[in-house]
Order: structure tokens, then C-alpha cells, then sequence
DNA sequence: ACGTGGACCGCATACGTATGCTTGGATACG
DNA sequence: CGTATCCAAGCATACGTATGCGGTCCACGT
């Protein structure tokens, strides 16, 4: 112990010449390899970035410089350049609920298109209970961005939207607003409407007439599909008992809730329209765990198609979202060569993608045993 | 639609005056405030930093020029602050497989952490398959970063690891190697060995006695996990049948790959221990495609307890990683004010914790239906 | 009246990089 | 031999901020 006791002892003092934490003895700069290589800075810059055009470098003095370059292990400092204008190859991101397996999985995809533009990117912050100071708080942050991309519908965060049409950035909204709503940037959404049409399509052609709805309704997409749902049993002639609607909160216990409601009801419903595969699954999850089988006796649909949808037992009936389109059609928004709002468009763009109907396991035809009731 | 056209031209000619695609007519900076408010530039950073000591401004001065700030919209630029030497306030990310649920779940937890700690996330690259050369991008883009942390194990990427730990810049690995793997810098990892023998305790309790194996094993932590079955079911005088390890890739459809290779055998195992929760997700799943029951006839137990593990059907049984105590340690080393190197300690700090068994329904007592070979 | 000190604030510089302008030298051309 | 031309590379500056240092003004003390 006591001769480690001293090589501590010597590291500690050999360590303790700088005041950072970490002792960074100055990275190297383009004036070191300007030393070592006997040039000016600006010579350095040039060869290093191989400069656009009009200048010229002797091959010789290229290959030193060059060599000295590599040998001092030179990295670029991205302030520096950053601050000369040139773009920080940042992409902020501010997610809607980075807890939502939805979102993550956007993000996951957000990440991968990012990085083939060559552009890292920043998670911004948005508590699902962010104020909106909070909020405001994720553009100050995200200053150093080329571009943010909001994933989630951010309607509900009046300020935050405001603050971000008037910032000297580009900002693209994914899934925020519908074809309806009004669109301070370019957005990149999705047609809920004829998702939720053709769910609600392929249960009645499965013979459901009692269909309810479970969703989280203090989210505006939420309240979307609510509307396509009931325009759409509306305009099939079906009514929808007092109580189908049942507003829950998008997490795990949700859909017992919901559902433990839903068969209290004198007649309870053959199918459910789940707003999320998170509740749906919830919902298959509850139903198991009270005996009552999906499909056979009970009809279940999600919306979105999350990663473990095809997974779930049975797996799921969803609406597929088509999010590597879409986060691909936002980031070249963000930072591709759109020509908004140069073009002197009167709107900004809205890309509208449609989704698909899966057709899995948890839906069924109706049976005489289900429509008595579970 | 002739009028909105002229409109838009006007738009267009008044948008043409700058070269930036976002026609950024220059944000607002300390030098505008100062000119504004009548005082010099220094004066404004003072005001606006509330200088440490040693200094003093009217109270006069002081109101004109915060006045002015707001009313100017000022707002201070990150990069020419990171450019004196301040922290960017960014934690670099490099996350193993970002398309794997349990690693989404952790970064999740880490964007909060990093947040709660004024810090924003980068999100590294790190492709499953990168080859050497895309691992080292992987930092030289992560350089604004004040710290980076390493989300998973990176032991197979030898030339990313050299050159972290040759950085001048703060890493942390979280489940980066074992207990008994060198530790290039600090690490926080879990005591995958003790969760394992407790899952396969759990699993002898309850009388079985062939137990399989499912993982993938061209990643490290994943041979640890293996490592660590063999050692307790060599010590507890279980032998292991010939193709009762079962290796495939983490992916959907590799536990119907291995499932169907197991009850191939002569002895088809009663238990089966997956090496990730995802994998033990894929193994029920195809267990009840082929119609046999969990966990009257086979019992399964996974590895992670990541987020859905408690919603499928049935639940899982698994071995819970404290995420977030484990993601909380590792932003801790990362930016906290943990003093290594700087206290002379031989070793870079590692922080283990002892993850947990939790006990759902997808495994029971063996009966003598599933002893007979499902 | 003259020095002294304190309060208040401006000047100048540095951080690392990119780039316009300029300079030195060599070569070519008349 | 003088001048125009071109190549190679240096000088200087700007980006936005932070800070050591120096300067001005006023009040006060002797």
C-alpha cells in the first residue's frame, strides 16, 4: 500500500499545474502547426481546408504542413468556425415526451438522418409539464443550432411556437398541427383522419357496431383522432353511447382505467380505438388480465405502429405511421436546400404523409358470444 | 391568384438582400446593447454577467443597459463565450445502438439528468456495424462537448476507446466492461454476474433443471451474461446440453430463430434465460405462436427490465438495471465535481450496482406436462 | 491647493479560425 | 534591362465575448 500510496502522491503533484478539472494542457491550434511548420496561420487554414478557389500552396509546403497537422494530432475548433459563420452542423430537437416509446423511436430515426447530412444532434427540453418559461428555455439553449425540428404537436405551447416563428432559425414542426391548423413553419404531418377512417372501416366490416374510444385528450393530436372518430361513426349512422369516449392519461395504468370503465357500461363496447399503441397495448395488457380474450371477445386497434406493435400478444391491429418518411421529408426542410421562405410562398410548406392500416391479430370479427358482452 | 403573386414578390425582393438561406439579418450582440444604451461593450458583459468582484456600475447604467438587452432582444452567443474558455454546457452522448429499447430508455434518462444539471445532449454517432474509422468521427464531432458519456459496452471498438481515453476531455462508460475488465476511464456498471445467478436461482427454485441460454454474442456484455450461466449452473452441478446456448441476433425474429432450434432437441429445455429483455419479448412471442403456453409449459426470463417488460403478456420476469441511478453516477463523474484524476487514485473510479430480480408471470413452477418436453 | 482614494467605466486584447489584401520573389515578355 | 505577370505565403482583421488595466471625475482629507 505505502509505495502506491507515494505514486499517487507523484501523479497528484504532476497533475496539479492547471486549474481546470481536467488539466487540458491547450489543445493544439493551426498557430502551433503554423510554428512547427515554419508558415503563417493562414497558410494553414488554407491547405487545411483546401481552400475554394484563387489561392495556391506549394506542394511542398502542403505536404509539411500536412504532416504536422496529423503528427500534432490538430483537431479544428468548431467555436472558432462557428463563430466565423460558418454553420455548426447542429441539429436541436425538442421532443414533445422523450418518454413516449413513439417519440423515442423518432428520435432514434431524427438521429440516423441527421448524422447522414453530417449533422449531430442536440436534445432539447420539454418536460411534459413544462411551463412556459421552461419552454422558452429550450431556444435559448438550442441558440447554437443551424436548424430545430420539433417532433410532437406543440400547439398547446402558445409561447413556445411564437418565440420560434420569430427566431432567426429554421424550425420544422413533425406531427405538429393538423391539415387544418395554422402553420407558423414548415410542417411535416401526418393525414390522422384517413387513419383513423380506415381503422374504424375495418372494424365495421368486421361486424363491430359498439366501438369506444380511449385516448389521452389534453393532447391536440389526441383530440384529432377523437374528431376523426366520431365524424366517421357519424357519418356511418352509428351512435355513440354515453361514456365510449374515455379520456386517460397516456401511461401505464391507462388502459385498465379505461377499460374497467368501459365494462361497467350496461352495453360495453365489441371494439375499442385506442389513440396510441402505448394504450392499446395497456389495453390488451388489462384485458388478459381479467380474462376476457382479444380478439375473440374484445376488438382492439392502436395508432402509430410503435416498435413493439408487432410484438405485443396478440399482436397489434395499427395505424401505421411512416416516421422515416416523415423525419426524413423535416430534416431536409430543416436542412436541405428548401427554398422557403425565399420563394415568396404565401404559406410555409405542410408535408402530408398517409398512413397505412396493419392488419394484425387484435382485431376479429364479432362474435354472438362478444356482442352479448364481455 | 394574381394578387397574391405580386405579394409574393415583394416578399421575395425584400427577402434578397442577404446570402444566408434565412436571410438572418445579424442577431443582435453586446456591441448593439452597448451603442444603444450609450456605454461601452465591456460595460454591457459586466452588467449582463453580474461580475464576480472587484467591480461596480450605477444603479443608473445598470437599469439603461439591462433595459436595453430586453428591449433589444439580446442574447448571448455560446460559441464566442465557449471560444474564452466556458463551458459549451453540452454532455456528448455515444450511444452503442440507438435502436435498441433499452438504450433509448437510458438516454432518455440521461437528456433528463444532463438537463436537470443545466447540460444539453449531443447525440454521438455510433452505427452498430461502424468501422474503426466512423468510431473516431464519432469524437472528433463530439468536440464541443465539455464531457462525453459512452452509453454501452464499447470493448469491441478498441481504437474509439484508445482514443477517449487519450482525449483531453472528460469520459465516462456506462456498462462499459465488467468488474474484472481494465477500465481505461471512469465507469458505471451493473453486476450483470449476481443478476444472472439470481435469475437462475429464481428458475431452480422452482424445479427446473434445464435451463437454456439465448443471446447475442458478438457483443461483450452479452458473453459476460453467458459467462456467468454457465459458472452458476457448473456450480450448482447442472450440466448443459449441447445446443442449450442458442446464439442470434438481438432483432426481431431471433427468438423464433432460436426457439425453434431448441425444441428441436432431444431435451427441450423448461426455462429459458434470455440475455435481453427485447430477446425474451421475441422468445414469448413465438412461444405463443406455436401455441405453447407461458409459463405453464415453458418459463422465460429476460434480462433488463426495460420499459414494456411489465406489459406484455404474459408480464416479465427479469432482472431490473437501475437505470437511472446508473445514468445519475455516470452524469455525476461526467460533470459533477468528482476529483479524478486530479486525486492521484491508480485507477480511474468505477461504480457498480447490484441490479434485481423481479418476479412477474412469465415463469412458474415446472410441471411435469412441460418436464416431458413441450 | 494638492494629493489620495474610491467609484465608474472605456480601451485593448485574447480566444481560434477564415479570408481579403499585400508583399516578395521569380519568371516571362517586350 | 525594365516592367508586367503570376505563384507562394505573410499580415491584418473580423466574428462576439470576457477581463486586466488604465483613465476620468468627484469627494474628501490635510
Amino acid at each position: 500500500m505505502g509505495e502506491s500510496d507515494e505514486a499517487a502522491h507523484v501523479t497528484a503533484r504532476s497533475r496539479s499545474s492547471g486549474s481546470a478539472p481536467f488539466d487540458t494542457h491547450r489543445a493544439v491550434t493551426m498557430k502551433d502547426v503554423a510554428a512547427a511548420a515554419g508558415v503563417a496561420q493562414s497558410t494553414v487554414s488554407r491547405i487545411l481546408n483546401d481552400a475554394p478557389s484563387g489561392i495556391s500552396v506549394s506542394a511542398e509546403t502542403r505536404r509539411r504542413v500536412l504532416a504536422m497537422a496529423s503528427d500534432l494530432g490538430y483537431r479544428p475548433h468548431p467555436f472558432a468556425r462557428a463563430l466565423r459563420g460558418a454553420p455548426s452542423m447542429l441539429l436541436g430537437a425538442v421532443v414533445r415526451d422523450i418518454t413516449d416509446p413513439f417519440f423515442a423511436a423518432a428520435v432514434e430515426v431524427l438521429s440516423i438522418e441527421a448524422k447522414e447530412r453530417g449533422y449531430s444532434l442536440v436534445l432539447g427540453h420539454a418536460a411534459a409539464k413544462a411551463d412556459e418559461a421552461l419552454a422558452l428555455t429550450a431556444i435559448l439553449e438550442t441558440r447554437h443550432c443551424d436548424a430545430i425540428v420539433l417532433v410532437g404537436d406543440f400547439r398547446g405551447e402558445r409561447r413556445l411556437v411564437e418565440d420560434l416563428r420569430d427566431a432567426q432559425i429554421r424550425v420544422v414542426g413533425l406531427w405538429h398541427g393538423s391539415e387544418r391548423s395554422a402553420r407558423p413553419f414548415p410542417t411535416v404531418i401526418v393525414d390522422a383522419r384517413a387513419g383513423i377512417h380506415a381503422a374504424l372501416k375495418h372494424l365495421t366490416s368486421l361486424g363491430h357496431r359498439r366501438i369506444a374510444f380511449v385516448g389521452h385528450a389534453s393532447r391536440y393530436v389526441i383530440r384529432d383522432r377523437q374528431s376523426a372518430y366520431q365524424e366517421y361513426l357519424a357519418s356511418a349512422g352509428l351512435a355513440i353511447p354515453e361514456g365510449y369516449i374515455r379520456h386517460v392519461s397516456n401511461a401505464i395504468g391507462g388502459g385498465e382505467l379505461a377499460l374497467s370503465a368501459l365494462l361497467r357500461l350496461p352495453q360495453p363496447p365489441t371494439a375499442i380505438l385506442a389513440a396510441t399503441d402505448f394504450l392499446a397495448m395497456d389495453l390488451i395488457h388489462a384485458a388478459f388480465a381479467r380474462g376476457i380474450p382479444v380478439p375473440e371477445r374484445l376488438s382492439i386497434v392502436g395508432f402509430d405502429d410503435m416498435p413493439f406493435a408487432s410484438h405485443t400478444n396478440p399482436s397489434l391491429t395499427t395505424v401505421k405511421m411512416p416516421i422515416a418518411e416523415i423525419v426524413a421529408a423535416g430534416v431536409e426542410l430543416a436542412v436541405g436546400e428548401s427554398d422557403w421562405p425565399a420563394n415568396g410562398a404565401a404559406h410555409p410548406p405542410r408535408v402530408i404523409f398517409q398512413p397505412r392500416l396493419i392488419v394484425r391479430r387484435s382485431t376479429a370479427a364479432i362474435t354472438p358470444a362478444a356482442d352479448d358482452g364481455p
